[in-house]
DNA sequence: TGCTCCATGTAACACGTTACATGATTGC
DNA sequence: GCAATCATGTAACGTGTTACATGGAGCA
């Protein structure tokens, strides 16, 4: 149960619509907790019915539907309890890897192209991750402050995260293109 | 869709009953795909209603309610389907990194608990993969037989991923706890 | 006029989680 | 006799996924 904390986490940082917060989503949070506009807009509602949130009409909103969202008291009350609650670590979730021990039982099954499509895609999402780090974290002398320090090193987790899905991916390429 | 073919895998690699089944899955095929109980038994069921697998009461069965599972051509063509067909990459759910990035908006939440009991969990988890490394994969001047080399890679795979949080999760005190 | 993007949602369903039910067997 | 473990399930619910609906705004 964690969607609606990474949601008011995103509110706090920056208040705006459902939509603008379904697309930062797919570029921030997301990435450690994915979600679909759906599941956004369906949190949201439930957020408001609870008071964690509220919803008002913004100063640029014209004729648009548009509604924002800002965090209220009860809700940052609540993030806050649940970031010090414990809880279990994510379970791993790799369909690859049970793609590979059913090769393994089933014998003649070519798994190449299919891992050369996720070294491609990993390769890809490193360089993105790569490029929003030499944007946002340019090399300095001094150390940087807290949250930003923070933030460099949850990037630094999905770097490290993807590295390892490479170096692996190569050398399980290795063994399947072996003799 | 993963659950029914990791359970296929497991099936062919040795047929047993559902409660084995579950059992042996928290040990092996459970380090990348989860599963309870429950789950096992509904998708037995639902695979046996779809002729991939069937039930057949074994000859140590004596009076217990025991049945046992194996899988029919069906079942093995679909795992081979499956198996060969392009996936999107496992995405991440990390509660931890939005747990984080919480922290960091908010301030003043106290991670560092939270922290240690993760370490915690992911050293013991290490040390239970280098356990069952050691025993299974010893050491040895020759090159393993395929079948082999792809089980140790795939712990292998388990063993990187531990190491990683570890690492990371390290780094992450270090900045927490510094002045 | 028709297309794409903005913006919010409803509905149905599949999958995962939690609690509980049932009865037999094994060991003390 | 009692508790723990074996063994299979039902039921209810919560989350995640997929398809579809609605209507305005901007642009060629």
């Amino acid at each position: 149960m964690s969607l609606p904390h990474a949601v008011l986490t995103s509110l706090l940082e920056k208040s705006t619509s459902g939509y603008d917060l379904a697309r930062r989503f797919d570029k921030s949070i997301g990435y450690f907790w994915p979600a679909t506009h759906q599941q956004i807009y369906r949190e949201l509602a439930r957020m408001e019915a609870a008071g964690w949130i509220e919803s008002f009409v913004p100063p640029d909103a014209g004729k648009t539907r548009k509604k924002h969202y800002r965090v209220l008291a009860a809700g940052r009350t609540e993030l806050a309890r649940w970031t010090a609650e414990p809880a279990a670590p994510m379970d791993l979730r790799d369909a690859l890897t049970v793609k590979l021990r059913a090769d393994a039982v089933l014998g003649e099954v070519d798994l190449l192209p299919e891992l050369q499509r996720h070294l491609a895609l990993h390769t890809a999402q490193l360089a993105q991750y790569r490029r929003i780090e030499a944007e946002d974290f340019p090399p300095t002398a001094h150390p940087l402050p807290r949250t930003q320090a923070i933030q460099h090193l949850i990037l630094q987790k999905g770097i490290l995260y993807e590295e390892g899905e490479i170096a692996w991916g190569q050398a399980l390429r290795t063994l399947l293109q072996g003799p």
